[in-house]
This record gives structure tokens, C-alpha cells and sequence, in this order.
DNA sequence: TTGAAAGCGCTAACAT
DNA sequence: ATGTTAGCGCTTTCAA
């Protein structure tokens, strides 16, 4: 079987606590006895239990990441910053798909507990008050992401937001739209509506504006494909869209095409993300493009940090937007 | 603090033997006792904890899931398929992200391994024949998805590869292509191997085949790209491209685009995979689908199998593909 | 600087 | 059917 801290005590003639220390580099211990001790490690290929240091510090080098549902694009961009900045730092990433249901949350947060887990990224927008007091009341750390509440006692990171959908509306503005309507994400979904408010911030004062150029698109390809469909019935004259999402976007690219309507010409088209399908659709998409990556870079690092007791206020992390000019807005030539 | 099964046994006044036996469903013990300590479980709010039990049990209720990139809309799909069946079997995963290094599996080997993880689903294609044994050793049960050497003494899951190159290829010849153009994966992965392999197969007698009208795209968009411009330079009377994977065809698209040609009036294009962004593209890619979830939830289910000691013994299990006709081949009108 | 020893919370013989 | 007890492999006072 594997070596244990005991063999290595043994073998190098100290005691358990000694060889402790020199795994966990804990400075008193005498150079000499470290050499030893470490030779000793070598000899019997001795390497420490995860598990029963985690037994006993109660700390497992293990965070989870809970995200609506990995099979969204912006979500695994999001999973593999999470998961590099994890990896150099030592820890080890849990995944968890929570569809954003508060009860697959609830049992995934229990398990986890029970896990002895170091820290959370949450990246759902469900998260409860007594969640993150329970979490807190457990010593697990937690790290929001894209969450845009007001929520004290934990550390936010998102996007400017309700900023980047008035660069949206600016820019359909500035080539020339005459009437825009807005296809917005799930009510209830905090990110959704800041982009619904940037949007209404500009236009509301517009005589053409009406709350009738607000569609739902439920953030989904297809949810976007239909508020097109309805939103042209209605207002035929509409000639740009400002999709809160990218997805919602390529579903309004579809609809379009699908109804003859020449892009940009007929029709102007912003997304919101910068996702990279916003590259393959015919013609490529215009965007705000959130860094996505270092988002989750973000949330990752700031956690850790939490965990390994550098201090780190709680905060709320505004990165920057910016807006890709593709196809979907202006002809490149 | 947490009650811990002591706390339960005490209360209940058994023995924290007979406490672990009600929590761990062990038949033998008496309704009566049982019922007064569930009741005491409840009263203390008891939850085991993982940690000491994973120590004391060499199980953990963990598996991995080690990949190339979870970026790569395949292996997200693949993820949320492991993912769903760890969930619902009481298992929780831990992500990696390979990139295809060796190194990095090696590295997440190890300390997956002093994790006492109990199980690996790999679905990269550098696992080499030490590891496997080395796992072995550690009671480390392994199912290795989308891999096609013909590795022994480990369960195996994939899709017809070859034999969906076959019905890609038919399909083009069917729908009337003189000319028919393979752009391939990696060279020394197998499952790119056994795609080409299929192509050649079908069109190797044929007056026109020449080894010229294979061009490597590295199973990217951009890789796609790039050959299928270097492709036409040398063939331009190519009228038919079967991609090695829905990545590369989107680049063949985009590049087709790009250099006008109409789509599929010129020429048609049919990838492999079946990944949603076919869905999306302009026109819509006709592609050889395999059924991605399916396969991760297949390789999830027997590796949690294996690791319950259901004895299943180490298969090759082959999933069947379909061809989905779109636009890239066939106007639907 | 080092060691002894008491846990961490649970499982699993073995005994009864 | 239940209890006793010795671990699992490590950390961490406390003492020396």
C-alpha cells in the first residue's frame, strides 16, 4: 500500500508532527531534519492523503461551481476560467448544473457542505439570503457572479450591464435606426432587466418609442426567433433589434432570414455577451461583448483569496463592455 | 457545532456502530432501534459527513471527468450528460480540462488519486496503457468515451465513426457531388482516423479520388477555414466537402462564403457531430450526428456501475449515428 | 526545534 | 441484532 506520514517518520527518524510540518511548510522545522525528512518522502514515494487532511483541517482544496446549465456557451467559457485559475492555485473544481432550479441548488449546497467544500462560485441567479448566511455559518466562502443585487456580505462580479445595452442602443441609433425594439431575458433574472433598463433609458424619450417594442425572449435561440416573428407582426417598421443576449440574437437572425429580410439593410442587429457564435452566423453578429473569461478569472481568484485568508473585502466588480462592430450592423466594405 | 454520529447515538442510546448501520442502510437492524434513531438523526439535524467517511471508506461519492476543453460545445454537451447521471446516483464530478497535454492528465491524475476519487471518465485521447494500470492499482474504476484503440481491460464508448463517415459520403454522392473532398481531425487521434478511413473507403475506386483532396483542419472553425481555402486552390472544381467534425464544416462554410459560392448549388457541405451550432449556421449544416448525450450519460452510468461492484464486465460499446439532412446538401424547398 | 498524543467523524471487523 | 474498538492518515495543541 501507499507510504503514510508514518513510514516517513519512521524511516527518517522523527516524529509525525515534524514530517506534518515539512508537507505543510511550516517554517520552524531544521533544515537538516527537513532534507531528511524529505529524502525520506522520495524514498517511500510518500504522498499526503487529501482526504485525511481534510479530516483534519477541514479544508479540502475543493470550491464547486453552480451554474444554470453548462450547456450554454457563456456558462463554459465561464467553467474553464473557473477551472484554470483553480488548477494553478491547487484546487480542484465541482460542477454543478442547477437549471436554476432553488431546489437542485439547495441539494447540490447540502452535499457540498457535507463535502467539507473550501468555497462556492455561484453563477445562478436564485441564490437565497439564508443560503449565504448558512454558507458563512459553515466557513465555506462564496464568490456571486452576474448577479446584480444589492446583496451585502459577499462579493459580486458581473458586468456593466445597464451600460453596455446603451452602447447597444447608441450605436443602432448612430447608423441610423429609426425605430428599435428591445428582445429582453427572463423577468426575475436581475441581469436581464438591467439591460432592459439601459435600453428604455435611452429611447423612452424618442416619439416613436412604445412598450410595445419590449418582447420576451426567455434568452434562448428559439425564444428569440419567436419575439422576432411577433415583434414584426406588430411593428413592421421596426429597423433595429437590441437582443439582450447573443442567443436571443442568432434566434433573431433565424427569424429574419427566414422572412426575407435583408441584414443590415432592412433590419440592424446588436447582441449582448460576446459569445463566439457571434462569429459563424451569416452575417456575423454585432455585439457588447462582456470579458467573459475574466469574469470567471475573477470570481475564481477573489475566492480563493477568501479561502486562503488574504483579506479580501466584499466587493461588488464592474468589468467593462465593449462593443464588436460586425456585419449585423454595418457591411465591413 | 454539527452533531456527529456519536451525538446520534448517544441520543438515541445505541452505539455509533449501529448508528453507521441505519446510515449506511445495512439490513440488519431492528425496525424499533431504527425508527429511535432516524428520530434522533432528525432531532440533531445529523448529516454524515463525506470527509471521515470517505477516510474510513476509501469511497468517496466522487468521480472525474477529464476532457480536452470544455469550450468545445461537444464536450459541454457530454459534461451535462455525466453530470445529470452523477447527480441523480448520489455522485458528485469534478472537472478537468486537459488541452490534450499529457502532462496535465498526469498531473490531474495524481491528485484525483490522493482524493480517493473513485472513478474517471475519460474523454481525451492521450490516456496511455501506464495510467490504466496504475488506476487499477488504485482501485480506481475507468470508462474512456469517444476513444478507438483497441485497448483491453477497460470499458470503452464511442460512435460509429467510421461508419458514419460512410453515410456522409454516400450522402454526398447520392445528392449528385463529382468530387468529393475530406478535411480531417488531428493525426493521432483515432477517432479522426476512423472518419478518414471511412471517407476513403467509399471513394477510393472512384476515377477522380486522389490522396490530394484529403487536407487537415485540426477539427477547428479556423482549421476548417484555412483548408478548405488551400483546397479549392488546388481542386476548384471540388463540389462536395465532408468535414471531420461540425467545427471545421462551420469554417468550411464561412470560408465557401466568403469566396462566393452558393451553398449547395456549388458545392455541399456535411459535417460530423451534431452539435447544435449546425443549427445555426447559414445556411444549415447537414451533418452525421452521433448522440452526444447519450454517450456521456452511457460512459456515466457504467462507471458508477463498476464502482457499485454491479459486475459489468469491460465492453466496447458502439452508439449508432445519423445523418440529419439540412440546407448544406438539400434545399428543404 | 521537536515530540507525544488527542482528536477529526466515520467504518468495519470481531465479539456478544 | 447490537456493541466494542481499532483504525483510516492527517493536524494541532501542549509540553519538552
Amino acid at each position: 500500500m501507499a507510504a503514510t506520514i508514518r513510514d516517513v517518520a519512521k524511516l527518517s527518524d522523527v516524529s509525525v508532527a515534524t514530517v506534518s510540518r515539512v508537507i505543510n511548510q511550516i517554517s520552524t522545522v531544521n533544515p537538516e531534519t527537513q532534507k531528511r525528512v524529505k529524502k525520506a518522502m522520495e524514498q517511500l514515494k510518500y504522498e499526503p492523503n487529501l482526504v485525511a487532511q481534510g479530516l483534519a483541517s477541514k479544508k479540502t482544496q475543493t470550491i464547486a461551481l453552480i451554474l444554470p446549465n453548462i450547456s450554454n456557451p457563456f456558462f463554459s467559457d465561464i467553467v474553464r476560467a473557473v477551472e484554470d485559475v483553480a488548477q494553478s492555485n491547487g484546487f480542484t473544481v465541482i460542477l454543478c448544473n442547477s437549471d436554476g432550479l432553488v431546489s437542485k441548488e439547495q441539494s447540490y449546497i447540502e452535499v457540498l457542505r457535507k463535502k467539507y467544500i473550501d468555497g462556492i462560485v455561484f453563477a445562478s441567479n436564485t441564490l437565497r439570503i439564508e443560503d449565504i448566511e448558512q454558507l458563512k455559518k459553515d466557513n465555506i466562502s462564496l464568490v456571486v457572479l452576474d448577479y446584480s443585487s444589492t446583496m451585502e456580505s459577499c462579493s459580486i462580479i458581473r458586468a456593466k450591464n445597464r451600460e453596455g445595452a446603451r452602447m447597444a442602443v447608441s450605436h443602432l441609433l448612430e447608423i441610423g435606426c429609426k425605430k428599435i425594439a428591445h428582445i429582453y431575458g427572463p423577468i426575475g433574472d436581475q441581469t436581464a432587466k438591467n439591460r432592459l433598463e439601459g435600453y428604455e433609458e435611452m429611447v423612452h424619450s424618442f416619439s416613436w418609442y412604445s412598450p410595445t417594442l419590449l418582447v420576451p425572449g426567455h434568452f434562448t435561440i428559439n425564444g428569440g426567433f419567436e419575439a422576432t416573428k411577433m415583434l414584426l407582426e406588430k411593428h413592421p417598421d421596426v429597423d433595429g433589434i437590441f437582443a439582450g443576449n447573443d442567443l436571443m440574437a442568432v434566434g433573431v437572425l433565424k427569424a429574419l432570414h427566414q422572412m426575407g429580410k435583408k441584414i443590415p439593410e432592412d433590419l440592424a442587429v446588436c447582441g449582448f455577451d460576446g459569445i463566439y457564435l457571434t462569429e459563424i452566423t451569416q452575417p456575423e453578429l454585432t455585439t457588447i461583448a462582456q470579458p467573459i473569461y475574466e469574469l470567471g478569472e475573477k470570481a475564481a481568484k477573489i475566492l480563493i483569496n477568501k479561502i486562503n485568508g488574504l483579506l479580501e473585502e466584499d466587493n461588488v466588480y464592474e468589468l467593462d463592455v465593449t462593443l464588436i462592430k460586425r456585419d449585423s450592423t454595418i457591411k465591413a466594405h
